[in-house]
DNA sequence: CACCGGTGTCGCAACCGTGTCGCAGACTTC
DNA sequence: GAAGTCTGCGACACGGTTGCGACACCGGTG
């Protein structure tokens, strides 16, 4: 359903709040430190961000803060009951909505689709798209293939966008051309084959068996699941 | 009355509510995991899905989201009484209706009924077909044939998607040549006698006796239900 | 000035599609 | 009923389309 990631120090909160968020659909990853967070954050690209505040070293509001100077994903604040519950300086930080601990799962369920509904209304439409194990982030323009960052070129990444932006559609090698290259004639376009290629042997595990980028021969190529 | 698709992972429920359903007209496939209803899906291209909401592994939501990437085809999901019913989240994620489980065939029918009716009125205009048991989605340059995928040459596509274009109309040989091979020039035109043999034997159930594409002796070809 | 990553071009190989041919069967016409 | 014409259909070989590696160009950078 989503993508999630957990920061939170205290082990058994933190696997138990995961194992009840993977059944009600979501894909979690978890830290465990900051720093860690931070990494997973980079690595992952989630769709969302659950961060308790309390961690050693590096608390959440730090984590919050560096997270919002790269990216605007959505984040909910983990906070233990009792705590002075510092609102203000959350909101400031760039959280997105507060949650105080102990976290019924539904609640917590609750509260993501409610963050991931409200959504940012400055985007544009989907700003992250979830395709099988591909995760293709449009705001912060990075791509991740089960959980791993994939390097795309400027090119790749044009192409990528194009063809996810109608998904089980074909799009024209001609289409292709004007929107990725913008080149209105079309010679001998092996460029896009050319193009296609590359960016499957980026994306695509097996590339004699293409999991995301069909060839339809004789039409062009479509994104989308077989 | 219509292709169903039943995803549902309990054996008894998923085969007596088939079975029922099938009682009132419908042509219900069904599937028991997530991953096998989305296969079902794109191999049988049904005008309706019923999906369960608590899946092992990828849950109703997921697969709902799955679908709704590539299609718009109208979703039901299924809920067992006293389940959180996360309406908001399920509508969300593409949802047309909510039935709550155990459910009365009558009652489904009813729904069912009830959202084909309803249509498609906001969604984009559908690119798919459907003849018979036949589906052409002209989108993703696709075409099942009683739920299975049909692998179609470029040429073979062409000419179906030109004759279908114009159903019940007789095309000449001629035409077809024109607008499936591009020329202008009639020769000897077995050319097209043979594409549409071996069309035919792609699509037709029984090439001995047409469904879709019938022979006017002198004239041409039409297709369309006999 | 050398280096380097990105990108367009070229060429080769393999596979699949497709046009051609021939024959048999079906339909029409006389 | 017979001849002539039209269509179905299997076989085959040529050619086109695509995948993919190699190379050259080019702009930016240390």
């Amino acid at each position: 359903m989503a993508h999630l990631l957990l920061v939170e120090d205290d082990d058994s909160v933190r696997i138990s709040l995961a194992k009840a968020l993977g059944r009600y659909g979501h894909d979690v990853a978890t830290a465990s430190t900051g720093p860690l967070g931070l990494q997973a954050f980079r690595d992952r690209g989630p769709e969302l961000v659950i961060l308790d505040v309390m961690l050693p070293g590096t608390d959440g509001f730090d984590v919050c803060r560096q997270i919002r100077t790269s990216a605007t994903v959505p984040i909910i604040m983990l906070t233990a009951r009792g705590d002075d519950i510092d609102v203000v300086g959350g909101l400031e930080a760039g959280a997105d909505d507060y949650v105080v601990k102990p976290v019924e799962p539904r609640v917590m369920d609750a509260r993501i689709r409610a963050v991931l509904r409200r959504g940012t209304p400055d985007r544009s439409p989907q700003p992250t798209a979830t395709y099988g194990e591909l995760v293709i982030d449009r705001a912060a323009m990075t791509v991740t293939r089960a959980g791993r960052a994939v390097a795309l070129t400027p090119t790749e990444l044009r192409l990528l966008l194009e063809l996810s932006r109608s998904p089980g559609q074909v799009l024209s090698r001609q289409q292709l051309l004007e929107s990725v290259w913008e080149h209105s004639y079309l010679g001998d376009s092996r460029l896009v084959d050319n193009g296609v290629q590359r960016l499957r042997a980026k994306i695509e595990p097996d590339t004699t068996a293409p999991a995301y980028i069909q060839t339809v021969r004789g039409f062009g190529y479509r994104f989308g699941p077989v």
